[in-house]
DNA sequence: AAATCGTGGTT
DNA sequence: TAACCAAGATT
C-alpha cells in the first residue's frame, strides 16, 4: 500500500500519544468499576451500542449528556426493546437524526431475540463478528467496526469523519472522500494495530478531534507529523479536497396555533413515511407561490385537518436550517371557527394544555414555538 | 450513487 | 437567507 517506512512505528507513536493525550474517561470505555479495561478485557456491548449510534454525525460533547439520561431510562437492552415508541423520541428528541432512534429500536428487539436467556451483562453472550452487526439496523460499517473493537478488542478498521480527514492529510488524497473512500478503508485497515485495535482506533478519533481538525489543525504536536503529505505540502486544510458546496433551498413554513375554548393547543403526530417520523408538530405547511401566509395557514390546516380556523396574531418568526433545506417558519394564533380536526396527513392529532407539551417529543424547530407559546401565556397573565 | 436525514457549535 | 460541518446509514 502506502510506502511507509514502519507502520509498526507509526502505530507506536500514535499510542504513545494517546497515552498522554487521549480522552480516557469516556463512560462506556471503562469497565463498571470505573477502571481502564486492560487488553483482554471486555466492555459491557450495550452501552457502546447506545453511543456508537447516538455519536453518528454527533460530536461526543453533545452525545455524552444524552447517553447519561438513556442509560437510566433504558438501563438494558432488554429495557428498550420493551419500551415504546413514544419514549424513545421522548429520549432522543434535541439529538437529531431520528431515524436513529427507532434503529436502534429495531435493533435492540432483534438482539433481545439473540440473546435469549444467555447474561445480556456478560460480553461473550453477544455477537462479536461485523456481519452480525452491519445485519443490524441502523449499523453500518464504521458503527459495526467502532462496537467490535471497543468491546472485544477485536481488529476491525473504522473509517469514521475523523479517520477520513486524517488519513486524506496523511497521503494528500486528490480525490473527493466520496471517491477515494475504497483506497482509505484499505489504509485505515493497514494501519490498524492488530494488538491494541481498541486503543489504536480511540486514537485516531481522539487525533482527529483534538489535532488534525478540520480548521487550523495542530499540525506542531502531532504524533505523525513527519509522515504527512499535508504537513510538508503547508496546506493540510485544504484536505480532504471538498465538493462544490450548494445552496440550500428555502421555503416559507405558516403555522397554525390553534387554541380551543379550553386554553388546549392542537398537535399533530407526523406519519412513518415522513422525516423526523412519530415526532410531534404543530400543524402547518409550505408557503405557495403568491400565497400570503396567512392563507398558507387557513389552507394547509384545512387540507391536513379538515378544519376552519381564522388567523388572529402573529407570535413569533424564525429561520430554522436542515441538513438539505432552511425553512423560515411564521407562526400564527388561531382560532378554530368550524370543524374537528382529523388526522388527513398525520398518523393522529390531540389538544394538549400547554403545560403539558414537555410530555410530547418535538423537533427543535417546534420547541422554538412552544417557547414563544410560554412566554406569550406569562405575558398575558401579567400585562 | 447521489440525495436524504437534525442539531448545535465554530469560524 | 452565513457557511461549514461533526464518532454515518440508508435507499
Amino acid at each position: 500500500m502506502e510506502n511507509f517506512e514502519s507502520i509498526e512505528k507509526m502505530r507506536f507513536e500514535l499510542l504513545k500519544w494517546y497515552a498522554c493525550h487521549g480522552r480516557h474517561s469516556i463512560p462506556w470505555k471503562l469497565k463498571p468499576d470505573g477502571s481502564v479495561p486492560k487488553k483482554s478485557e471486555k466492555l459491557p456491548v450495550y452501552p457502546i451500542l447506545v453511543a456508537e449510534v447516538m455519536l453518528q454525525q454527533t460530536q461526543l460533547n453533545v452525545v455524552l449528556p444524552y447517553w447519561e439520561n438513556w442509560m437510566k431510562t433504558f438501563p438494558t437492552v432488554f429495557d428498550l426493546a420493551s419500551a415504546l415508541d413514544h419514549e424513545i423520541l421522548l429520549a432522543w428528541q434535541g439529538l437529531g437524526y431520528y431515524s436513529r432512534a427507532h434503529r436502534i429500536h429495531k435493533t435492540s428487539k432483534v438482539l433481545r431475540n439473540v440473546l435469549g436467556d444467555s447474561d445480556h451483562l456478560n460480553p461473550e453472550s453477544w455477537p462479536n463478528d461485523k456481519e452480525s452487526w452491519i445485519a443490524l439496523p441502523g449499523i453500518g460499517r464504521t458503527t459495526a467496526a467502532s462496537i467490535i473493537s471497543s468491546a472485544f478488542n477485536i481488529p476491525e478498521a473504522l473509517l469514521d469523519g475523523n479517520v477520513k480527514r486524517i488519513l486524506s492529510r496523511l497521503i494528500g488524497s486528490q480525490e473527493s472522500l466520496s471517491k477515494d473512500l475504497k483506497r482509505l478503508w484499505k489504509l485505515s485497515d493497514v494501519l490498524l494495530d492488530p494488538d491494541y485495535p481498541r486503543d489504536f482506533n480511540q486514537a485516531l478519533m481522539d487525533l482527529g478531534a483534538k489535532i488534525c481538525t478540520s480548521k487550523n489543525p495542530k499540525c506542531f504536536c502531532c504524533p505523525w507529523q513527519k509522515y504527512c503529505f499535508a504537513y510538508h505540502e503547508g496546506n493540510p486544510s485544504d484536505f480532504p479536497i471538498k465538493g462544490s458546496r450548494k445552496v440550500l433551498p428555502y421555503s416559507v413554513i405558516g403555522i397554525g396555533l390553534v387554541f380551543n375554548d379550553l386554553g388546549e393547543v392542537l398537535i399533530d403526530q407526523r406519519t412513518n413515511g415522513q422525516s423526523m417520523a412519530g415526532m410531534w408538530e404543530f400543524p402547518g405547511g409550505k408557503q405557495e407561490e403568491g400565497e400570503a401566509v396567512e392563507s398558507t395557514v387557513i389552507r394547509e390546516l384545512s387540507e391536513e385537518l379538515g378544519i376552519k380556523v381564522k388567523v388572529a396574531k402573529k407570535l413569533v418568526e424564525f429561520d430554522h436550517s436542515y441538513s438539505h433545506q432552511k425553512l423560515h417558519f411564521v407562526v400564527y394564533i388561531c382560532q378554530l371557527i368550524s370543524g374537528v380536526p382529523q388526522p388527513l396527513a398525520s398518523v393522529q392529532t390531540k389538544w394538549v394544555p400547554p403545560s403539558e407539551l414537555i410530555n410530547y417529543p418535538f423537533p427543535a424547530a417546534n420547541q422554538k414555538m412552544i417557547s414563544a407559546i410560554k412566554d406569550y401565556l406569562v405575558s398575558n397573565q401579567n400585562p
